[in-house]
DNA sequence: ATGAAAGCGCTAACAT
DNA sequence: ATGTTAGCGCTTTCAT
């Protein structure tokens, strides 16, 4: 024997019965009597029977597997996505395949391709910060697999979404810096065509207008995610005849970059200048000083997502596509404290 | 239609060839005219044909499919093992389903199950704490399903293994201490039935006995992975008599608590006593003082484990199992430096 | 309450 | 160079 694999037919021939009635046993099926369910399902254990659901799969065109696109799969906010995806999903029998993009258009577009193929359940995205074309997306609605947005959504296609209040997460940020006294705020934003960083600034710009602070010409350093970039904004701001004394940065990363800068140069923080950063990575509590930053509840996203998934599937007819918006945290540490922690 | 899914039976039709040449023509065997080719291939891409693998890997008995085991997704060394494993596999036509045991025994044991249904054409799998039976893992073998261990293996059963050399890595920091001239150096310790955490210690021994280093009644801090453990770990040994000058741990997450008592007690770094951590989670450069560390190369722990799995499966006979060993890098900051940076 | 038979879409041994 | 045929293991309609 090849692989030694019992299969229903085993079951059937050694209890003198047919296949069907074997299968519909397993299943619970009233329609077969207890005694035969019970006696099928005893003998499934004693030979070790294992369902193959590859075969199951084919016939009911149903693969109870969801595939998840991320930018990048290391990422902590991504990784919690991930936890809090696989966790809801497997409890509901649903196993979970990753792909990442490493923020390329073209990889989303094959590792979209890739899951359709695979004949999975569903597709759960957090768009490439590279993607503008969104095509590949319509070929998934045409395969009639339905398609959920988490964090970074694409405003143009219909579909459920799990969101976080970006915009006002950064009002709470800004707000809190106004609070404490700053007036002088920069603000590091990341690629407009990206909801979350469009909506990072939107939030920042209504907070200076509710306190009527007047908006700078060069506040805003467009672009500006990585520690690299970071740093040099910050080298480059603290040159100007108006010196700023805050920055909201929409990324923890670049804050990272920026506070490098200023301990480099003998700035004190968050004397000569606070900084607030984004999405509350592990590093900006370990961090001197800690980093003020902003919780997304990475898990919680995860979670929803998932759930939004498996109601879409459950759910006889169409309902309206709803739209979760997570409110995100202000983590307030001494980075922004100007009376000290 | 349903879902109107193309299939080599409506190519066939079209060209009025059969099923089985479509088939061939797709797949370039070359009993197959050139032009036949051509022809399949023209109409495949015009009316958008997608291959349905599932039916594929049921009649193959493939899946092109490996299933990851790991004890948590979202820890920085884990998911960028996944990372090699995946950017590996994929290259390889191979889908990756991740599973993670959040440290149980019982939800490795599930997962091994749930992965040997999905039929996946092979399991890797860096063991939970919890796990002292092994017998699930006898039952991949039984199902001829290729099993690889990384990082945290099982010494008691044959396969292919990827591990670090952690006892290197141990021997390399203890080693590092004793040249900047500490003498008395603690251990914080893990599990000792994990393989990584056991020849962390060994390591550690071996340094100070090589070095004429008198081993000390005390200075192994057993079970010390938390950042609560390492706090109160490090209060305690800085009441000894005998007082360390140093701390070499086996997680950088217990060495971030003990640096925590020190600093909160007004101890100098590494003046009073030096710290080394294991891992080099990415806090460990951006805290103050810098964390020296163990580099565990975890990306291309992930790649290699990858590639030895498309061997495993590529190779027609039977070879011998391998262990490759990754060598880890000692990244020395400043909280091991006597003579500072 | 159970069985027979068909077929999901693909591949491959065996024709011709 | 191409076609025929027989399944992979399961589910499900239609019978009895």
């Amino acid at each position: 024997m090849k692989s030694s694999q019992v299969t229903i037919h085993d079951i059937a021939r050694e209890l003198k019965i047919s296949a069907s009635t074997v299968s519909r046993a397993l299943s619970d099926n009233p329609r077969i009597s207890l005694s035969t369910r019970k006696k099928v399902k005893e003998l499934a254990v004693k030979l070790n029977y294992q369902p193959n659901i590859v075969a199951s799969n084919l016939r009911t065109g149903r693969s109870k597997t969801i595939g998840v696109i991320v930018p990048h799969i290391n990422r902590n906010f991504f990784s919690n996505v991930i936890g809090g995806i696989e966790e809801t999903a497997s409890n509901a029998g649903y196993r979970t395949i990753i792909t990442q993009t490493c923020e390329k258009y073209e990889k989303e577009v094959d590792n979209v391709k890739a899951l359709i193929n695979a004949r999975v359940d569903g597709i759960l995205v957090s768009i490439s910060g590279e993607t503008h074309n969104l095509d590949h997306f319509n070929l998934v609605k045409q395969n009639k697999i339905p398609l959920l947005f988490f964090d970074r959504v694409a405003d143009e296609i219909e579909a459920n979404k799990v969101m976080v209040d970006d915009f006002k997460g950064a009002y709470k940020a800004v707000s809190h810096l106004i609070n404490e006294g700053f007036r002088k705020i920069v603000h590091f934003a990341g690629p407009p065509h990206i909801n979350v960083y469009k909506n990072r600034m939107l939030g920042y710009l209504e907070a200076l207008n509710d306190n009527k602070i007047q908006q700078i010409d060069g506040y805003i350093f467009h672009d500006c995610l990585t520690e690299d970039k970071g740093w040099r904004s910050c080298e480059n701001m603290m040159k100007y005849k108006n010196k700023p004394d805050a920055i909201f940065s929409a990324s923890d990363i670049s804050a990272l970059g920026a506070i490098g800068y200023l301990k480099a140069s003998g700035y004190d923080i968050p004397g000569d200048c606070a900084v607030v950063g984004f999405s509350n990575e592990p590093f900006t509590k370990i961090m001197e000083p800690g980093l003020t930053s902003i919780d997304q509840n990475s898990l919680e996203i995860g979670r929803e997502v998932a759930a939004l998934f498996l109601d879409e599937v459950h759910s006889a007819e169409k309902n309206d596509y709803k739209h979760i918006v997570i409110e995100p945290e202000l983590i307030i540490r001494s980075s922004s404290l100007k009376k000290g922690v």
